[in-house]
RNA sequence: GGGAGUUUAGCUCAGCUGGGAGAGCAUCUGCCUUACAAGCAGAGGGUCACAGGUUCGAGCCCUGUAACUCCCACCA
């Protein structure tokens, strides 16, 4: 017989059972036509991270969910992999060489790439094995990477197609700039920060002399790309002066009056300058009217060379030198405080900078169409369902998708160019010589493509896409995406669009949404803030068990949640709970060989445990079957703890105590219990179920693909149920009645019962010894009730002679209480049931769980009546 | 400006399609009862944010209000 530590110490064996299941290849599916397949496939971690509460909340709902299909009988498959995440690694590449005085054009492209795919292989697994601490059962021999071969080549198809289908193109266009990470943003990637700003008022001259316009802006610096100014064309105020020009401050050029519906005649004073080369609105203004685009800003954000004065400077030092010259010369009228809404870089937070550039772009519109579909029609269920709104609400409004970015880690660009004939040539294939020319000077696009167009495809490309592989066949489409709603925009929608687009099917058939995992005082957990909880450090501490269930418990879809370290303590306390009551039955056990299976002889006790498991089984199922995760698990928790170790396995004891023929049913019971408690927890807990699993008697190597317990008609056992609660009832209101008098244990008492139910309790009678600490049960009627303590339930009147601690006045006034109260259910049940609207409309089953209702009380009633009767 | 979420016991949160309010932690009382003091047995504690409405019946559905949070858009 195995044994189990005297104390729960998790870490002494989680690292060897995550070993084991390792290499008995249970992770790792395969095409089975035999079973039906289940897939997830990982939202890939960033080669850069390290392993945060996100990650960890994100994979145990996952591993959840795996498990338990796999237990299930699905052939699953959780496809695992990391992503490139172009922006942040180039960044973090760039700043250690920065460390030893090197820059990206030191090293040139081919020497940096080196240098960075050096970097992956040194860090990139770091992620991976931090995952393995948790326990995820991902298929490691198929782990994917963004980058790799397979992966880079559905880039590339998709890139044709698109291409191809004038769904990508090339355009100068207004885009988001980060000065810091020296690349274009798509508009997914800005966030909005309120800063405190000023709204500068100027005038511009009118050229003919004939006075001034006022205006304002709250960034002077682009007033040196003004290439217009613009009014309402219906302001009356400005009718005169449109069509005239005005004169450019500072910079003396002049640039004319224009009328367009984009001013808003309430604002301000109804006149706006416009930087066609700064600003999404201006561009739209300047490409109406036909402004010129004046860029005045280097990719820097310093001042181009062109801005005369201004030229090489930062442009917040621009902003004070134009803003003290326009003062100087009397063009600033005023200054106010304005508090505004600026862009800032996803990743560096950075204020980013509007600029009009050439980059590539993915046309939405027609994506978005049978994307918004998808979800609209049911094909795709989001979890929750209000996420249905947010995600319409971007699909509806997208506006295309700058693809292009320019940096060195990422996916090159497949387009060419020829320097001959400027034809350009886009690819899957290297090109060498234009096809046009025929000329030889051919160069690639420099740039490279947004992290999020590579794991848009994440779901075809990891099964192999675009060739159509078995993997792909058998898996596709997966069947659940678990992922935080932060990223609803970035990669959810893009899968989505993708899947349909590329292999003409939705990529998943649900989403089920987590929120953010926060701190305690419900604070985004952040590297700023320092206030962020190492998972790792929690699972040395406490156990990955520990973390999983604190992770999984009392959590809805797509809410946020605080963590504490009083929830993981809890949780340890949970698996040290079960541990020990693993324990107990290793303990009690004589043959390590016994059949894990429910006995033929069943006692009142065993068929009521047995009834409630079979019901949790089914209930445990469901909800797991509906996304329901943190209610099973707490249906778990309160099974485990309550129903079988506060109850059942006290209840085993005066039969294993007394051991005897009647010892081996309960043994039996114990370990069918606690076999199938251990499959229904082994999803949420998968450490600490496998070390008692391979303890305990079991049938199978492992219980990560033993057989998920189903419901059994034959254990439904209702009336035992019943009667056996009436048992239950009557040892917890003697206990409540003998703390209530601090009647310590240790002090034994005859308990007298009387019921209509003698059989029932004749049977509990033990059990009423041993957890209502009687001496003996008595049903005889020959006893001095006066000298007794009485406890009333429904189905009992229970005696306690305990005459030194009965007080007569205080028995008649807690009599009465009860009676009061028991008055008080029977007038509330009886106007419920009297009631014509609720007899007639309510459904059958409520009228009738009322009427037992009422019969109880009334039942209990009788027995106060009676007890008060005694002491006239 | 638009949209969403939250508001339930001192704290953190559950509460599935409407049928007399739950858990964990904390508090109080009594127990070292031979699996577990990381425990056992009890107890107290809630006008379910507020105001209306629908219904036989509302924490749950509808309308409105307030506070907090988030997302989207962004008027120079």
């Amino acid at each position: 017989m195995k044994e189990l530590n005297k104390v729960y110490e998790p870490s002494k064996f989680e690292d060897r059972i995550y070993e084991f299941w390792m290499n008995g290849g249970y992770f790792h599916a395969e095409p089975n036509p035999e079973k039906e397949p289940y897939t997830i496939v990982i939202p890939p971690p960033n080669i850069t991270g390290q392993l945060h509460m996100g990650h960890a909340l994100d994979n145990t709902l996952q591993d959840i969910l795996i498990r338990f299909r796999r237990m299930q009988g699905y052939e699953t498959l959780w496809m695992p992999g990391t992503d490139h995440a172009s922006i942040a690694t180039e960044a973090k590449i760039v700043q250690a060489m920065a460390k030893e005085g090197i820059t990206k054009d030191d090293l040139g492209r081919e020497g940096f790439l080196e240098r960075a795919w050096e970097w992956k292989k040194q860090y990139g697994g770091r992620i991976v094995e931090q995952l393995k601490k948790l326990g995820t059962s991902c298929d490691w021999e198929r782990e994917r990477f963004t980058m790799d071969e397979g992966c880079s080549k559905a880039v590339k198809e998709v890139f044709v197609n698109l291409y191809n289908k004038g769904l990508i193109y090339q355009g100068e266009r207004i885009i988001n700039w980060c000065p810091h990470c020296q690349t274009s943003i798509s508009d997914a990637e800005v966030e909005y920060e309120e800063q405190a700003g000023h709204f500068w008022h100027l005038r511009y001259p009118l050229a003919d002399g004939s006075g001034y316009v006022q205006l304002a802006t709250t960034r002077p610096e682009t007033m040196l790309g003004d290439t217009a100014v613009a009014v309402n064309p219906n302001d009356e105020r400005y009718k005169d002066i449109v069509g005239k020009n005005v004169i450019l401050p500072l910079v003396g050029r002049e640039i004319p009056v224009v009328a367009d519906d984009y001013v808003d005649m309430e604002f301000g004073t109804g006149v706006v300058k416009i930087t066609p080369a700064h600003d999404p609105n201006d561009f739209g203004v300047g490409s109406r009217h036909n402004l010129p685009i004046l860029k005045v800003m280097n990719d820097d954000a310093t001042m181009t060379a062109d801005c005369g004065k201004y030229a090489g400077m930062d442009r917040y030092e621009a902003r004070k030198a134009i803003v003290a010259d326009l003062e100087e010369q009397g063009f600033l009228v005023k200054v106010e405080d304005h508090a505004h809404n600026v862009g800032t870089c996803y990743r560096c937070s950075t204020t980013v900078e509007p600029m009009v550039s050439k980059q590539w772009f993915v046309r939405m519109e027609p994506l978005a169409k049978p994307a918004i579909d998808a979800v609209r029609n049911g094909d795709i269920r989001l979890i929750p369902e209000r996420m249905d709104k947010t995600y319409y609400n971007w699909m509806e409004n997208i506006k295309d998708w700058c693809i292009s970015r320019q940096l060195w880690w990422g996916h090159r660009i497949p387009a060419y160019y020829c320097e001959d004939c400027g034809e350009v040539m886009v690819s899957k294939e290297d090109v060498h010589v234009c096809s046009k020319c025929g000329s030889t000077h051919v160069h690639q696009d420099p740039d490279t493509l947004d992290t999020w167009f590579s794991s848009a495809l994440w779901p075809f490309s990891t099964l192999g896409w675009p060739d159509n592989t078995e993997e792909l066949k058998y898996f596709y489409p997966t069947s659940t995406l678990v992922t935080g709603y932060d990223i609803i925009f970035f990669w959810v929608s893009r899968m989505i669009f993708s899947g349909l687009e590329h292999m003409g099917e939705i990529p998943f058939k649900t989403v089920l949404f987590h929120g953010l995992v926060r701190d305690a005082q419900g604070r985004k957990m952040s590297k700023s803030l320092g206030n962020g909880i190492d998972p790792l450090e929690v699972i040395d501490q406490y156990g990955a068990d520990a973390l999983r269930f604190t992770l999984a418990t009392g959590n809805t879809p797509g809410n946020d949640m605080r963590f504490s370290d009083d929830k993981v303590l809890a949780s340890r306390n949970f698996a040290n709970k079960l541990w020990n009551a693993a324990r107990f039955i290793l303990m009690n056990i004589t043959d390590e060989n016994m059949k894990v299976e429910v006995p033929a002889e069943l006692t009142i006790e065993d068929k009521w445990v047995l009834s409630k498991f079979n019901k949790l089984v089914k209930e445990v199922t469901d909800n797991l079957e509906k996304f329901e995760l943190g209610i099973a698990i707490s249906k778990l928790y309160d099974f485990i703890w309550d129903v079988f170790c506060d109850w059942y396995v006290e209840l085993t004891k005066t039969r294993l105590w007394e051991g005897g023929e009647q010892a081996d049913p309960a043994r039996q019971v114990l370990v069918y219990l606690m076999d199938g408690i251990l499959k229904l927890l082994h999803p949420f807990m998968p450490f600490i179920t496998e070390e008692i699993w391979q303890a305990i008697p079991h049938e199978g190597e492992t219980i990560m693909i033993s057989k998920w317990p189903v419901y059994r008609e034959e254990l439904n056992f209702a009336a035992e149920e019943q009667d056996f609660e009436k048992v239950m009832d009557a040892i917890k209101a003697v206990r409540a009645r003998r703390s209530e008098m601090n009647v310590p244990p240790s002090k034994k008492a005859t308990l007298h019962i009387e019921t209509a139910f003698e059989d029932v309790f004749r049977q509990g009678q033990a059990f009423l010894e041993r957890l209502a600490w009687a001496d003996t049960v008595d049903f005889s009627k020959d006893f001095d009730a006066d000298s007794c303590v009485q406890v009333i339930t429904d189905s009992a009147r229970v005696f306690i002679p305990l005459a030194q601690l009965v007080d007569r006045d205080k028995e008649i006034a807690r009599l009465n209480k009860e009676k009061t109260d028991c008055e008080k259910d029977i007038k509330f049940l009886s106007g419920k049931l009297n009631n014509p609207g609720f007899v007639a409309k309510a459904p059958e089953k409520v009228i009738a769980v009322e009427r037992e209702k009422l019969a109880k009380a009334e039942e209990r009633m009788a027995k106060i009546l009676e007890s008060l009767k005694s002491f006239e």
